[in-house]
DNA sequence: TTTATTAATGTTGATTTTACACTTAATAAA
DNA sequence: TTTATTAAGTGTAAAATCAACATTAATAAA
C-alpha cells in the first residue's frame, strides 16, 4: 500500500551548513576537521543530525553554534541531498543551509576554540561525502542571488568603504566591475548612509565610511528591485 | 554526543508534487482526493514516502506516476518542510517537487482513472497539512524562474500560436504583457520554428503555428541568457 | 614644497526597453 | 460579389539604462 505510514522506511536527517565569509583576502568558507568516524580528521562542512523536536531551520542554527559559538546568524535553506550511499554508515538525507557572515565581526576567539577554519573558496581542501557538491551549489546560488538583490552587507563590518563593497561583489561574482558604474548603481538604490567619518587605513586621502540603511532596504525589497551588475 | 549516529532520531521522509498545467482557461494545478487517513477525502498534493533504496528525484517521479500514470516528467526540487506536527500521525519531513506539463498532451484517460483533478490556481480548495504553503511557494518560484529563463514550453502543445505563448506568460506572471514587445523579444531569442501551417480555430485570418527548437534553446542556455518580460 | 598614493567624480555614445495604432488576411454574412 | 467582422501581424520613436572611459582632490611622507 503506497501510503501506509507503518510500512514506510525511516531515515536519518542531517543538516550541513555552508558559511561564507569575506575579508581583505576575498571570499572564504568555514570548515571543520571532523572529529568522529567515519572520515575522522578530514575536512568537512559543519553538520549534525536533526532532532525529534526540532525543525530544520532551528537545527541549522544549533549546529552552527555548536561548532563555532556563533549565534544570531540568518541561514537560508538550499537543497536536500539524498543519494543512497552519500553517508556510508547509514541512509542519511542531508539538507544544506547557507549563510553569509562578516569574518572580522565574528572571528574572535570563538572559531579558534572550536577549531573551525576559514578557507579561500579557491583553495579549499577536498571535503568528505558530497560536501564539495553542496559547496559548489551554494556558490552558484550566492552568485545568482547577489546579481539580483543586494546581499553582501552581512559580509562586511558595520562601517565599510565603497572599495570594500566593490571587492566583495567582485569576489562573489568572480569578475571585475567598473568602479564608477558600481558606485553610481549602489548610490541609486539609496540604501547606504554616507558618514562624515573616513577610514584612513588605506590611503593618504582617506575614504568615506558607509553604513547600510536597513529600513530603506526593507522598503525597497517590497517592490522587488533588481541590481544588475 | 553531537554526532553519534546511533543516538540520532529518525524520521519519515515524504515527497509532495506540485504539478502545474496550462490550457485555454489559464494556469492550473493537479490535485487528488486523499484516499487514506488522516484527512481522507480532502484535497491534497500528490505525495508519498521515500523508500530505503530510492533517491528523492526518483521518488517524486514514482509518486507522480502512481497517481496519474504520467511518466517522463521532469521535476525540480523546491524545499524541505519540517514543522514538528505538519503531519499529525508521525514526524515527517516533506520535500516538495514541482513540474510544468501540458494539459492537453497529458490529460487523456490517465488522470480520470486515477481521479486526480485540475484546479485553476485561483480557485483551489483548501489543502491538507501545509500543502497550501507549498503551493504558494511553488507559484513564487515559477514566476521567478519564468521571468528569467524561458520555460513554459512544457506547458503548451507541440505546435502553438504566439497568442497561446503570450497568454501562458501572462497567466504565470499574472500581469498583462504588450503583444508586440513580447513577440519581438521571443523572436530575438531565436528558439522557435515558425511553421507554414496555421491554426484556423481562433480567427478568420488564422495564426501561424510554432514549434519549440530544443537544440537552439540548449545552446543558448549555456550562455545563460535572460528574458526580461 | 614636492611627491606619491588612493579616493572621488561625470559625460557620452550605444543599447535596450517601453509605449503605442494601423493594416492585412481570411472568412461569413448579406 | 460585396461588405462586414475578427484577430493577426507589423514598426517606430522616445525614454531609460548600460558601458566605457580619465582627470582632479586630499592628504601624508619625504
Amino acid at each position: 500500500m503506497l501510503n501506509s505510514y507503518s510500512s514506510a522506511d525511516k531515515a536519518l536527517l542531517a543538516v550541513d551548513c555552508i558559511i561564507f565569509g569575506f575579508d581583505h583576502e576575498g571570499l572564504k568558507i568555514l570548515l571543520i576537521k571532523r572529529d568522529f568516524e567515519p572520515e575522522k580528521g578530514k575536512w568537512s562542512l559543519m553538520g549534525g543530525f536533526l532532532k525529534r523536536d526540532e525543525i530544520l531551520d532551528r537545527a541549522a542554527i544549533r549546529i552552527l553554534n555548536t561548532y563555532t559559538g556563533l549565534h544570531d546568524i540568518y541561514m537560508e535553506q538550499l537543497y536536500a541531498y539524498s543519494e543512497i550511499d552519500r553517508d556510508p554508515v547509514e541512509r542519511t538525507i542531508s539538507v544544506s543551509y547557507y549563510a553569509l557572515i562578516n569574518i572580522e565581526n565574528h572571528n574572535a576567539e570563538l572559531i579558534q576554540n572550536y577549531h573551525a577554519k576559514w578557507f579561500s573558496i579557491n583553495e579549499m581542501p577536498k571535503l568528505i561525502f558530497d560536501h564539495d557538491e553542496m559547496v559548489q551549489h551554494a556558490i552558484r546560488r550566492l552568485r545568482y542571488r547577489t546579481s539580483i538583490k543586494p546581499i553582501g552587507f552581512e559580509l562586511l563590518p558595520e562601517k565599510f568603504t565603497m572599495r570594500q563593497l566593490l571587492e566583495l561583489y567582485e569576489a562573489i561574482l568572480s569578475k571585475e566591475l567598473d568602479k564608477r558604474n558600481f558606485i553610481s548603481k549602489i548610490n541609486s538604490l539609496e540604501i547606504l548612509n554616507k558618514l562624515e567619518e573616513k577610514d584612513m587605513g588605506s590611503s593618504r586621502k582617506g575614504s568615506y565610511l558607509y553604513t547600510f540603511n536597513k529600513e530603506k532596504y526593507e522598503e525597497k525589497l517590497l517592490n522587488d528591485f533588481v541590481l544588475n551588475l
